[in-house]
DNA sequence: ACCTGAACACCGTTCAAGT
DNA sequence: ACCTGAACACCGTTCAAGT
């Protein structure tokens, strides 16, 4: 209904995959959406407001994506797995919108905590599946969901600024350093092994 | 001996804390240090190599923090443990220059590498000794040393960023989520425990 | 070698005005 | 309700010139 507002919000995501943040002004904003470059000044208040409406929008991707992955996987284990290398994936291939995502927002824009809450509640549930299938350690799963998800944040973090492995002798990738914590974390030693097929 | 370029990497440094990396223009950057406007760009060829300076001194004296944190301790466990608390309060108490140091950095300087590097090295040697006695579990130190600060980075990183518990219910600080990690590693029984003692 | 004042291009934001 | 052109303050950067 609103086609120029996303017009505006696609104008900027491209700009950002471009450029990174710096990259996306607003009178490029307006150029590549066909208005002036003042007219975004009446559908967000602020260009902060109008990155927090592309942060908000690739969140929901997100989530559905995740959602798409939680079906057709077979064992609990496997969708943590799958969920965590989603994650690395998406973050390394599009470094710019990862760090706008999960950067800091001064914008509490309902919309952006909504799809947050909604992007947490899946994988929230696929832990809890994972811990009572005996897959992942007992605990609280909410403390569980938030150290699955910080290991492989920092591990993507880190990578794209190029801390991971200094001598580039190491070479460990993020898709390592998830595999690493849930071989550890995964306590049966029937599930070692099968790590290389379930990658994909 | 070059007394005007530490008074411009102490202003940016102040700068920096007080208002983020859109805080420090270089006009306020010269005022600070008691120069023009464009003074900086006699020591500095950019404003992202100023900005790299305030990197690099962050990241040596995080390093001595390090190693004197390394001295003094007992056991090699209780080491690795006090590196990633010491670790994560720092980058809470100062998240911008948290961003900034581990941040991507286009600018390749030496001194920067040089003191990525140092600061390394002394936690590979904590990690290789937990793992001798047996406090952490085997394999590729380099592996393990990319896989602990990465967890402890993506905690801090979450957290500043507000997204590790939503609800405001679960409040898994990034210390509760290093505690975590380390207690799963930790493979020996009697290990657990001793936490709470060791933590600073 | 180090510093300065003036200037240039650019950006976020505001405002009066148009339809 | 949505858009525009002009304008303001600000910033990074450059340059000619000073000592």
């Amino acid at each position: 209904v609103d086609s120029t507002r996303d017009r505006l919000v696609d104008a900027a995501a491209r700009l950002l995959d471009e450029g990174g943040p710096a990259a996306v002004t607003l009178r490029q904003v307006g150029t590549l959406a066909g208005v002036s470059h003042n007219a975004p000044y009446k559908h967000f208040a602020d260009k902060q407001d109008l990155l927090a409406a592309v942060a908000a929008r690739e969140l929901v991707a997100q989530q559905a994506a995740m959602a798409r992955l939680s079906r057709g996987r077979r064992s609990p284990a496997e969708v943590v797995r799958g969920l965590m290398h989603g994650y690395v994936r998406w973050g390394t291939r599009h470094p710019a919108r990862f760090k706008l995502t999960f950067g800091s927002w001064t914008n509490d824009s309902p919309e952006l905590a909504q799809a947050a809450t909604a992007a947490r509640t899946a994988f929230v549930a696929a832990v809890a599946a994972a811990q009572d299938d005996g897959a992942l350690p007992p605990g609280d799963p909410d403390r569980m969901t938030a150290l699955l998800p910080a290991a492989a944040h920092g591990a993507v973090d880190l990578a794209l600024a190029g801390h991971l492995s200094p001598g580039g002798k190491g070479r460990a990738t993020p898709d390592d350093l998830v595999d690493d914590l849930l071989d550890h974390l995964i306590s049966s030693p029937s599930r070692r092994g099968a790590r290389a097929s379930e990658r994909r």
